[in-house]
This record gives C-alpha cells, sequence and structure tokens, in this order.
RNA sequence: GGUGAUGUAGCUCAGUCGGUUAGAGCAUCGGAUUCAUAAUCCGGGGGUCGGUGGUUCAAGUCCACUCAUCACCA
C-alpha cells in the first residue's frame, strides 16, 4: 500500500553557514525521503531558513543591511549548500513568508478562542541606549557563583552555573556596552499549565513510537510523573510568545508592536514550507495537517530541540485545529575526532569549504550512514576512519565489483549480459536477493549503521566469489567462456542490487551505476528481478575517486581560523591590479553568445594531455555535448561530476587533438593570482536554462 | 547538585530474553592472487567488556555504588 509521507528537518537559522553539523541531521533525513520514495511511496521532505529574532536583526545591522538583504542572501547559501550535497528537498521555504505567517496567526487567534493564550507583565532587562529589551544570550556580565566575568544572561561558561539575567553582576548590554534597565511590559503566554496541556502531553509524550524512549524518559522530567498523586513535581509554565517591538518576525494580530517570538514561528515554517509547496503543486494542506488527516508526518531535529518538537509544537497543534507529529526522530550531535567541533583546531567544518577542498559529498553521506543507528546518541566524524572506511567499504569492496566484472564482459562478450535464472543466482551468491527487505527493514527504523554493515557483509561475499572462480583464469581457456560469462554476469547482477541498497545513500553514485548498467531508475522493487538476457550495459568508467589523507589536511586547513581566512580573501579580492577592459559592446552583441546551464554527467581525464578534462555535458538536448576544458589543474574530475555549471552553447565546434569539442565553459581566473574557479548557478537552475 | 544518556580490541562499532571459548570491519603481521585505481582472498596476533561490590548454577547483559564524557534542568 502506498503512504503519504510528509518529512521535516530542523530549520537553519539564517545567521549563519551551514556545518557539518547540520550535514548530519540533513544526510540523515534525506537517506529516509529517498528510501520512501524509492519503495514507491508518496513522500515529500520540506524545510525552510529560519530567520526571525533578535540576532537576526542586529547580525544585519552590524552589517549595515535590511534583516531581509541578509536572509536572502543566507538563503542562497544554505540552498547551494544543500544541493551540493544532494539533498533533495520538494520545497525549500523561508519562514518570513505569507504561509508561515497565516499559519502562526491562525494557530493564535485558534489558541486564544479556545482559552489558551494569557497577557501579563513581566520585568526585562532594557537596552537604554538601542532601546530594545534584550534577550538573555545579549546581556553580560559577572557570574553570581564564581565571579567570572563576560558571561551571558543565562549560563555561566566557567563553572556552569544556570541563572537568569536579573542574577548577573555588574550587567551589561552585549549591543551598546551599556547598562540593562529593568523595564516592565506585556507579554503574550501559551497556557502550557492548563490542565488540558499538561493532559495531552502526558499521554502523548508516552505513547509507543511518538518519541525514541531515551527522548520519552527526558520528557518525564519536564512533565512530572503523572501516577504520582501528588501534583506532578515539574509541571509545565506557561510559554512566553511574544517579544517588543523592534524585533524582526510577524507582529501579532490585535496587539500593536508585539511579535512572535521566533521560536513559536519556526516550526510553523514546516506548515508554511509545505503550504508553499501545496500552492504550486495543487497538494491538498489539509490532507497532512489538518485534525483529520491520515498521513503520516515526521519530523527529523537535534536532540537539543526535544523540548520544543515534543512538547510546545504538539501542544500548539493540538489545541489549533492540527494533527500533531506521528513520530519526532531526534539524533544526537556530531563531534570531530572525539572533540566538539572548533574554530581554533579546525574541525568547525563548513559545508562550503567541505565542497570548495574537492571532497565528494558522498563520502561523507556513507560515512554518517554508516554511524547512525537511530538512537539520539552523539555521532564521532573520526577523520582518519573516515578515509579508511570510505576506501575500504566503497571502492574495495562495492566499487570494485563492477571493476572487476566489466572488462570481461566488454571484450569478451561485445558488452552483452547472460540471462540468470533467479534460483541459479541465489545458489552462486545466497543472501544478496534475500537481504532486500531486513536491509529495507533498516533503513525504514533509521538504523542506517545496519544496513550498511549488511550491505558490506554482502559486498564481502561476492568478492569471495570472484575469488573462488577466478574469472581471469577461465578467461585464458577458451573452453571456458560460458562459465566466465556467467560469472561476469552474476557479478554484475550482484553489483547492481548493491547499488539498489545503497541509492538512498549515494543517490548521484547510484545514478551513475545506473548509466553503466544501463538501466532505468532503480527503485528498491526491481530488487526482485536479475537483468535480462542479452542485455547490454556501457562501457565501465570509475565511479568514485579515493580519499586522499591530503585532502583531509587540506580540510583541516581550510577550516582554521576561518574567521581570519574570509578576512585575508576579502582583502585580496579587494584591491585587484586595474585591469583594461574590452572595447565597449552593444547588447545585441552580448545576446549572440548563448549561454547555458550545464549539468556535468561525466568527466574524465584525457590520456596524454596536462591541462584538459573531458566533460560531458547536459543542456537539455537529445545528446549530450562533449567539451574539454583547461581546467586540469584546478579540479579533479571526480569532485565536478553531478554539478551545475555554464557553458557557451552556440561556440563553433573545434576538433582537438583528443577530439571534437562542443562548447566551453566558463571560469574566473586572475592575472597574477592562481587558481581557476568554475562558475555555479544558484540551487534551482536546471540544464539547458538560458544565461542573459 | 538533580535528571537523561554513553563507556566493549589501536580505530569505528555489533552483541537479541542473562546461557558454550565476547564478535565484525578497518589498522597491524604472515601467506596467496593479479581481473580490478596497491584493489581481492586465506590465516595469525590483539579485549580483566570504565571500576568496585552484589543477585544468580551462570553477568558485557540485571541491581547498587563509583569514575569519565556529553546533554538538559535548577
Amino acid at each position: 500500500m502506498q503512504r503519504k509521507i510528509l518529512v521535516t528537518n530542523a530549520l537553519p537559522y539564517a545567521n549563519g553557514a551551514i556545518h557539518l553539523g547540520h550535514m548530519l541531521e540533513l544526510i540523515q533525513t534525506d537517506i529516509w525521503v529517498r528510501f520512501q520514495k524509492q519503495r514507491g511511496h508518496e513522500c515529500y521532505l520540506v524545510c525552510a531558513d529560519d530567520t526571525h529574532g533578535a540576532p537576526i536583526m542586529l547580525s544585519a545591522e552590524k552589517e549595515g543591511i535590511t534583516p531581509e538583504q541578509l536572509i536572502n542572501r543566507v538563503y542562497v547559501e544554505h540552498t547551494r549548500d544543500f544541493a551540493s550535497f544532494h539533498i533533495g528537498f520538494d520545497n525549500y521555504h523561508t519562514t518570513h513568508s505569507d504561509e508561515t505567517r497565516e499559519c502562526a496567526e491562525q494557530i493564535y487567534l485558534a489558541l486564544k478562542a479556545n482559552g489558551l493564550i494569557d497577557v501579563r507583565t513581566i520585568e526585562q532587562y532594557f537596552d537604554p541606549i538601542k532601546l530594545m529589551f534584550l534577550p538573555d544570550r545579549f546581556i553580560k556580565g559577572e557570574c553570581p557563583k564564581c565571579g567570572a566575568k563576560d558571561q551571558y544572561g543565562d549560563s555561566c561558561e566557567v563553572c556552569g552555573a544556570a541563572y537568569t539575567p536579573t542574577d548577573l553582576k555588574n550587567a551589561y548590554s552585549a549591543v551598546t556596552g551599556a547598562k540593562p534597565e529593568l523595564r516592565s511590559s506585556e507579554h503574550y503566554f501559551f497556557k502550557l499549565s492548563d490542565p488540558r496541556c499538561q493532559e495531552f502531553l502526558q499521554t502523548w509524550t508516552r505513547e509507543p513510537g511518538r518519541l525514541q524512549a531515551e527522548a520519552s524518559n527526558k520528557m518525564q522530567e519536564w512533565l512530572g510523573d503523572p501516577d504520582s498523586n501528588a501534583v506532578a513535581a515539574n509541571p509545565l509554565t506557561d510559554w512566553d510568545i511574544s517579544r517588543d517591538a523592534p524585533y524582526f518576525g510577524f507582529e501579532i494580530p490585535g496587539a500593536p508592536g508585539k511579535y512572535f517570538y521566533v521560536w513559536l514561528d519556526a516550526p510553523i515554517g514546516y506548515m508554511g514550507s509545505f503550504k508553499h509547496l501545496c500552492n504550486r503543486t495543487g497538494l491538498n494542506f489539509d490532507d497532512f495537517w489538518g485534525a483529520q488527516s491520515t498521513a503520516e508526518l515526521y519530523h527529523f531535529i537535534g536532540k537539543y530541540i526535544l523540548y520544543f518538537h515534543a512538547l510546545f509544537f504538539p501542544a500548539t497543534l493540538q489545541f489549533s485545529g492540527h494533527r500533531t507529529p506521528t513520530k519526532v526522530f531526534a539524533h544526537g550531535f556530531l563531534t570531530v575526532d572525539g572533540a566538539k567541533m572548533s574554530k581554533s583546531r579546525g574541525t568547525f567544518i563548513t559545508a562550503e569549504s567541505y565542497i570548495n577542498t574537492g571532497l565528494n559529498p558522498e563520502w561523507l553521506r556513507y560515512y554518517f550512514a554508516a554511524k547512525l543507528n537511530g538512537s539520539i546518541e552523539d555521532i564521532d566524524l573520526n577523520l582518519e576512519d573516515f578515509a579508511q572506511r570510505v576506501n575500504s567499504d566503497l571502492i574495495g569492496k562495492y566499487i570494485n565489483i563492477a571493476s572487476r566484472a566489466a572488462g570481461f564482459i566488454a571484450k569478451r562478450f561485445g558488452g552483452a549480459l547472460l540471462g540468470i535464472e533467479d534460483k541459479q543466482f541465489r545458489a552462486d551468491l545466497p543472501g544478496i536477493i534475500e537481504a532486500a527487505d531486513e536491509i529495507a527493514a533498516n533503513f525504514e527504523v533509521r538504523d542506517t549503521a545496519r544496513a550498511v554493515r549488511r550491505i558490506m557483509a554482502l559486498a564481502d561475499t561476492v568478492n569471495q566469489y570472484v575469488d573462488k572462480n577466478q574469472p581471469w583464469t577461465l578467461a585464458k581457456d577458451s573452453t571456458k567462456d560460458a562459465q566466465l560469462h556467467h560469472v561476469c554476469t552474476t557479478l554484475i547482477n550482484a553489483f547492481r542490487l548493491l547499488t539498489i541498497y545503497l541509492k538512498p545513500v549515494l543517490p548521484m553514485l547510484a545514478a551513475n551505476a545506473e548509466a553503466f548498467l544501463n538501466v532505468a531508475t532503480l527503485q528498491w522493487s526491481d530488487a526482485g528481478a536479475l537483468l535480462p538476457a542479452a542485455h547490454v550495459i556501457k562501457s565501465y568508467a570509475h565511479l568514485m575517486q579515493r580519499i586522499d589523507p591530503k585532502q583531509i589536511e587540506a580540510l583541516i586547513a581550510a577550516n582554521v581560523h576561518s574567521l581570519e581566512a574570509t578576512a585575508t580573501v576579502t582583502a585580496a579580492v579587494a584591491a585587484p591590479t586595474p585591469v583594461s577592459l574590452e572595447p565597449e559592446i552593444m547588447i545585441t552583441d552580448f545576446t549572440k553568445v548563448d549561454l547555458r546551464i550545464a549539468r556535468i554527467l561525466d568527466a574524465q581525464h584525457v590520456v596524454g594531455a596536462d591541462k584538459l578534462i573531458q566533460l560531458t555535458l547536459d543542456i537539455g538536448e537529445e545528446n549530450p555535448r562533449n567539451v574539454f576544458a583547461g581546467i586540469k589543474s584546478a579540479y579533479d574530475p571526480a569532485t565536478l561530476i553531478g554539478r551545475h555549471t555554464v557553458m557557451v552553447a552556440n561556440l563553433a565546434p573545434r576538433k582537438m587533438k583528443f577530439g571534437m569539442s562542443e562548447g566551453m565553459v566558463l571560469a574566473a581566473s586572475g592575472e597574477g593570482s592562481p587558481g581557476l574557479f568554475l562558475l555555479s548557478p544558484d540551487a534551482g537552475a536546471l540544464a539547458g536554462m538560458r544565461v542573459k
């Protein structure tokens, strides 16, 4: 039966770069969603940038731009990073949108009509120069417990004490340095202390399957024990959902100068993003969010925001006429080499730096998949282990299978396969077909670590099969052609099955493997059948490069003191040597140049060429273009496959030493400064789009 | 300080309901092989299961305490 599934992952805050901690969650979510789609289910992944709040407002001000300008810029950066790691969002939106505003207002008004909104006056620190109330994080002072200086308003980094800003000694505003004043103001509260909320959450958080066991335990701490006769030891307090102007966010209906707190509209951003998708595609919003919805709804989050997703958000949904999440999936933190990510050690690794250093995003996808098991345990990225494991598993075990068989199939049998009986295959390589259900079950419960272990164990048995049958020996005896053909066909079929199993984790590699196998997009159900007799496969080209430990070193180097590095680059760019421009042209001259977005289908070294890389480019034509590009000094072909760039599509074909070049790709370079930089369109651009 | 987790080989991790001699991959060592990008196969070495105490015929597994790490809360 086809399931109807909506998935979200936590909204990244629009105030900083995407780093590998974000990628852990994005990759986990993407693998799960790709798996569901591959299984034939109706499944959507939506997310958005979280754009509201004081930090955004103040950051923008510091840069001398509007919050809108800031979040627009960050949106471009974020979506670029997601695309480069193959995160397949069905919609990536922003919380600063009409859709999110509509949802937030509707929810607020419904809660209000339900008697769950309370207004009361509270006292808060106020910056007398900036004329704004200060969030806890923007008040600093001396720790009331240990006396450490320059501590934030919520907790002390030196002694670990937690307190409120008013406890700080010699408090000052982190924005202006002024001494903050206590001022009172009316705030709006969501009445979580209402018995209806308490009762609902006590039941909801304990329902089997809603939360992971560890998460459910943790929630009981906040909710108190419903089985005890005493009043819950730790009853929920009402949740302050308003902030005073100036605040970058949505004004609360009927409350001039009051804005929704960013954490109210952030999860509602899931709904806003989905609504945007509905408006685009005609999906029915209420089928997924209405109180009567029978669709499945899942939120992937980090464990540190369980509080919001397992308590506040379900309660706001429940009492505003919506359905609640089917399940909330929390994951742990990412550490690098056993420690918190650190900017000074270079382990605070941004997604952008990972890609720019030339590392393949699927290496990271595989490594994370190999470690994620669906629990909320922390995950460590051990860089040495990362290189060894990816090289050994993916290249040594899995890809090697195709590589070992393909040569014989091409040279001896013209690329054509033998027909293999299902029964025969199961006898030759027991377990490979049979494992499909078990591996699927592992993916379903997000135990990708177990799935990967199982798949690699299968790859081991395939390599043992090669060793046992020694195709290279068979190849020397002309009477054993049929046997050789059988062995190699079995191997290609095994490779195809493993590709099906790995596809959620390695979508680009799988796409390239599909091209090699000359098959249509592989669905999970394709594991039920082998390739037919006389099926012809394409010639084999290496599907993935090994990790060179030097690349890891370069990655760390690129992230050490990343702030200074950025500053240096900016300075270098700011002082270019004066350039002499080409003679002025008219627009008609320019439009003669037909620039197109090209997707790099394949990139290969050119034997005998010092500077060239051979590119296969898709610009939406029937046949892909063959283009030679002089970018070998700056790019590793393997890292180019799958990315988009810009090409001159109407350049006269030119015969080169190594073949016909049907266009050129564009790259930036500077006189005297090293480096060569291919152009990339922002996320969303499709192969064949005109650039003008 | 309280609560929730985690701790198993050099590294990364399995270990179900308590049940033979605690497993795998990688790394390392020895051998084989040459189809494959030095890839692959066979074999060896390597562990007081963080520590202490308990329950039990039997504990990596259950209980108590304790140490270390992480998070949340006060």
